[in-house]
DNA sequence: GACTGGCACTTGCTCCCGACGAGTGCCAGC
DNA sequence: GCTGGCACTCGTCGGGAGCAAGTGCCAGTC
């Protein structure tokens, strides 16, 4: 029971300390928690903590803050789940709810989890790996270049421009438009890729080099390192708001928000479904030692992919992960209607 | 000719704050520029620069910077032109010159910019007005929705989803496609939208409700307020470079740098041909009181657009003009090949 | 054995003061 | 019209005192 005592103190330290963003010591711990005891059984248990790495003290005679095993701890073990108010909810799906297509409900979910949170979203465009090829088009757009588009199940639009060393016939482009159809709609995009590679040899030879390099584009858009695998960023200027002890945080990241494989990496490392906290140096990442990642993948049939908020490692766990899951929901919802 | 010397010691001010951001004193001009005078007459002529607005002091015994009005008369009659290094050159040929497509010349202009720049890039994509329609596909993605595509003439690629509350036969779909194609490809896109309302009236009554909302999502495809008008941003993390002293300004900025709408009035607002520059309330944004906006048209023949930088408005205003114009010039190019 | 009250100690923070230095404006003189 | 000199203004830096918050430890109590 001493034992309970002492995570009671965690917990409290951390709830306060994400409050007030100040160290929290023994007397102030307790004129904000009814924990029945006095000042000095706080200071015995907060030596013990500090002994077990759950907290530790900026200076000597300062209060005690968490530290990332102590965050580990509170979300794991401690944290009380906090639902959304009900006008969090109805925002939520008033404001999703008016999305027009894929890309809308993606940035959509970027405002809205931005603004739940006041941290930064990152929400993933959904995964191609599920999809299936809807339609395949061909376009000259002069003499010397073309246009492949895809279209998939999933409602994503891939295109891409091809330079040509020579011009195409009228005739080559409706061959290809109809036998590049043929091998692709219908298909996984991965096995869509692989049909067309082996279309090549029903051209003639002499249009192989042409059709390669045409065939090669629309493998790409097929493949994630098209534009398959993308995310969206928003409320970075949330960042300016975590106070003024990360002003100098602020540069690193700004800079992984900024390279779309660094956040991709970060949001492609969740293993278990669901929601997921990954704490400091739990991310992987050196910049981002005193932030927090919390994500959850999103959609199950087609293509799920993830989405999450990236905060100060001080942040509100509870309420984050519980719009995160909320959203992650609701778009999972959204995007599986079909 | 004192007069000539007073705009010496104004240029001299501006260099030596854009390169120490300090105020900057009688004696420490004099070490860095040989003027030929002494140090009280220098004073003098800065007494009658800031009765003039030019320049101002931070606090009664400090040096001085220059004002908004400084950096104008800067601009504007001082400056010298200063040229891109050849490798500077080379880096933005080679680095632009492996575009892949529209969108790819748009995102590695936004790279380069801030790059040469170390402030924020902006970058509009191309405007659709002058494009043509070059392509128009109507595809069925199940019962319920279906998904229209509008590829243009200069490679944009629009596509949105409709909801339809009842099902399509394949029949009306072969009729859709022909006729919008019919009624639009080759038209510039005010235009086409204009046709595809007209066309409405040749389809039988009983499918008017249906291929009115088709005709009315095609349309938005069409205009600008359809996806048409959008910018790219890249750099942001430069802006945690910009100096402790911008620390407080750099949420506002991160606010405006996320509404599309305010950086689309930012560079929308250019009036004259080539590179300009807005200083600091110039650019009409309360929150960029500080900051200034170097902008630039690109292209010519196929729907120019804009693009420039955001910086500290004590920037290197020469460099990063040139940078402006040599990254807008070779843009133009790459787009108008077509 | 667990908790409490008391006490001595540490230490960061704030305020104050004086010295210093950078810079100014002005004025008399060349 | 320019210069040298001089008195004056402030912001900054460093040191020292006082303060407040917080700690660890210990003897005592239930």
């Amino acid at each position: 029971m001493a034992d309970e005592r002492r995570l009671d103190v965690l917990r409290a330290i951390v709830e306060d300390y994400v409050a007030t963003h100040e160290p929290v010591g023994s007397r102030s711990l307790l004129e904000r928690h009814q924990l029945g005891v006095s000042p000095a059984t706080i200071r015995n248990d907060m030596a013990v903590l500090e002994d077990e790495g759950f907290i530790s003290q900026p200076h000597t005679s300062a209060g005690r803050i968490p530290t990332e095993k102590g965050y580990r701890m509170f979300v794991d073990r401690l944290a009380t789940v906090k639902p959304l108010s009900p006008a969090e909810r109805r925002a939520i799906e008033t404001f999703l709810g008016g999305a027009v297509d894929v890309d809308d409900v993606v940035q959509r979910s970027v405002r809205v989890l931005a603004q739940l949170t006041n941290q930064i979203a990152i929400v993933q465009y959904p995964s191609l790996s599920l999809a299936t090829v809807r339609h395949v088009e061909i376009v000259p757009l002069d003499q010397a270049r073309l246009l492949v588009v895809v279209i998939t199940s999933s409602g994503r639009v891939e295109q891409r421009f091809i330079e040509l060393a020579e011009t195409l016939d009228d005739d080559l482009v409706s061959q290809l438009r109809t036998r590049l159809v043929g091998a692709t709609v219908g298909q996984r995009l991965g096995e869509a890729s692989l049909r067309l590679a082996e279309s090549i040899d029903s051209f003639a030879p002499r249009h192989r080099p042409i059709v390669t390099s045409i065939v090669s584009a629309l493998s790409h858009s097929l493949t994630s390192e098209g534009a398959g695998e993308r995310v969206a960023v928003g409320g970075t200027a949330n960042l300016a708001r975590f106070g003024h002890d990360f002003d100098s945080a602020i540069q690193p990241v700004l800079e992984a928000i900024e390279e779309q494989v660094v956040l991709l990496k970060l949001l492609g490392e969740a293993t278990t479904v669901g929601t997921q906290v990954r704490i400091g140096t739990e991310t992987g990442e050196e910049s981002l030692s005193s932030m927090a990642l919390v994500s959850s993948n999103y959609g199950t049939t087609v293509g799920g992919s993830m989405l999450g908020t990236l905060g100060p490692n001080r942040m509100d766990y509870p309420g984050t992960m519980a719009a995160v899951a909320a959203v992650a929901a609701y778009v999972g919802r959204l995007l599986n209607e079909d």
